[in-house]
DNA sequence: TTATCAACCGCAACCGGTTGCACGACCGGT
DNA sequence: ACCGGTCGTGCAACCGGTTGCGGTTGATAA
């Protein structure tokens, strides 16, 4: 936009009326006659005229856009949500506007200014494992600024929440992995910080205590990144007594076992069988493909962007609630006896 | 935003001063005592005051914010793309508004409008499959929008490109096969509308011609998706005369080569060598994990954005210019005999 | 002829900041 | 006492639209 644009100034000129006609013939109202009517939009046709979004945002305080904010940005699951999200906002003729706390405190207080300072009609949010104060999240809710938390959620906050039920989805695997013969079930988490982790973990418990099997402090082991992961199953493998099941907590972890697995020549699933948190289409890249307890990223993003929608459109009267989507059991090879 | 926001007449009004002595006192312009400065300050503070982005764009007609077109947002290409874009927006105090094609040529020139309306500073582009017509890009160049295309660029457009050199990539890549040992070398493609498609089959085609081996027409394939290239490479195993190494195009085809494989139970790379254009978190993933010719998301985003930003800085006078990363070739053990 | 009333359109304020210019106060020098 | 120059601040226009209200015109009714 460094070149003049065409403004309805223009238009006016040009036909030599108001500009106030000019706005008004825009967009059809009564008051203007069809044959001004009918000038304006030829003209407007002709000089290529864009309505300037910024200056009907001053004047509305609606920007239609809607703020993003993410820890990250690095495979697998955020980009999934994203995708979620996009296609749902684009729906409704928003656009998207997207940052990073980068998992830091600060950034995320900074990324919340930056979207009220561009007058977002709502604010969508997975929270950084470093955010302690949610001051900056309580005054934007005072403000009456319609905001959905999703997957990484705060404790102690009256807002809306979106998350897959982890600890039924843990328990699911590991029943299932049960079901099929396995008893010594080991887990491998990832940041002790993050919600997701003890709940899966939670999860994991329960449904070995149903079981009447003992937890086994050396199968609950922890790697953040894939190669960590790699390291911890591999220490696993050299147990006198190995676990015959792995349950992975995210797609990174998943990656470092199989890893571990391929480096063994484990025979998946005869000698263990593997199952995790994982993208659909990631899960499938794996020999062989395997079964999951899908993170539904792309749902997540869908259902968060509807219940923020929902708020706006009700001028954010709603009660806060928590939406636990039940995570889907999809059982592949790695898992199949 | 829905309740009403602290603006600098507030802080005017409160403090008894004009608004323009409340906008300058919080620049530090020099005209204003300190003591002004000071309780300004304090005020805003006090009163959580956040100055109006929209506002101030429209005055500047600066936004601080960068466009971004993407075709898609599913895996594995252009999430990274956005994670490498996104740092360096950020890291320069802008914004970033995605929107998505949807490979739909009307939804990329609505793109366009919006993001025009919305008066960002610049637009990174990666152009839908549909595209044949520039007219909205040439007149945003006409405009004097800064503007830069990645990976999927159009044919004949005077303007700034980005991409990796896929001819060599392919080329180094089917050398790397033949100096292995592999004559026999298939290719699967993706879609044929896309330059990297026919970019890396000549690149393919370079290296057979260079070494004299003869192109087998029944070893160039194509799979869109992931099924399709798993159907197609499962047809390649029942030649008579079977591949000894496979190429490729993109991660979702190594996905479905990689589950054929996988069924027939081909040893890799033994029988079948595998190589292919896969984002390096991705290639990791398999068993035994793929050697690849990084496509580089994450540094093309980079890249761009930095061109992107000279431009805007330079008041977008540069010469276009087309920025060829070399592809970087990364061996694991699907190629190591 | 004059009051009445649509139909159609323009004026000006507004959204929240920025900025050129003018203005008043106060100073020192002559 | 008068002039010139700083210093600190306010006025008002501007960015590009929107909108309440009031005004003009012509036709129709009284």
């Amino acid at each position: 936009m460094t070149n003049k644009a065409i403004t309805i100034i223009d238009i006016a000129k040009l036909l030599g009326v108001s500009k106030s006609t000019v706005s008004r013939a825009l967009k059809d109202h009564p008051d203007i006659s069809n044959a001004t009517k009918e000038a304006v939009h030829m003209m407007a046709k002709q000089l290529k005229y864009k309505p300037n979004a910024v200056a009907m945002s001053l004047r509305h305080k609606k920007s239609k856009v809607i703020g993003l904010i993410v820890p990250t940005l690095s495979p697998f699951f955020f980009p999934s949500v994203i995708h979620g999200i996009e296609k749902e906002v684009n729906k409704r003729g928003y656009n998207l506007m997207i940052l990073q706390s980068n998992e830091s405190y600060e950034r995320e207080v900074r990324n919340v200014d930056i979207l009220q300072s561009n007058n977002v009609e709502g604010i969508l949010v997975s929270i950084s494992r470093k955010t302690e104060d949610l001051n900056h999240f309580t005054s934007l809710i005072e403000d009456n600024t319609p905001i959905v938390f999703f997957d990484r959620i705060p404790k102690s906050i009256q807002a809306d929440m979106v998350l897959v039920d982890d600890i039924s989805g843990a328990f699911n695997a590991v029943e299932h992995l049960i079901s099929i013969g396995k008893r010594k079930i080991a887990i491998c988490l990832g940041n002790p910080n993050l919600l997701i982790s003890s709940n899966r973990l939670s999860g994991y418990k329960k449904a070995l205590k149903k079981h009447s099997i003992e937890i086994n402090e050396e199968f609950i082991i922890t790697g953040e990144s894939s190669e960590e992961a790699e390291k911890e199953t591999k220490k696993l493998l050299e147990l006198t007594n190995p676990p015959d099941a792995i349950l992975a907590i995210s797609d990174l972890t998943m990656s470092g076992i199989m890893k571990a697995l391929y480096a063994a020549k484990i025979k998946i699933p005869e000698d263990i069988a593997v199952i995790g948190f994982c993208e659909d289409t990631f899960s499938q890249m794996y020999n062989p493909p395997v079964s999951t307890i899908d993170p539904m990223g792309v749902e997540i993003g869908k259902i968060a962007t509807e219940r923020l929608f929902q708020r706006i459109h009700e001028n954010n009267i709603l009660e806060p609630k928590t939406i636990n989507l039940s995570s889907r059991l999809i059982i592949r090879d790695s898992t199949k006896i």
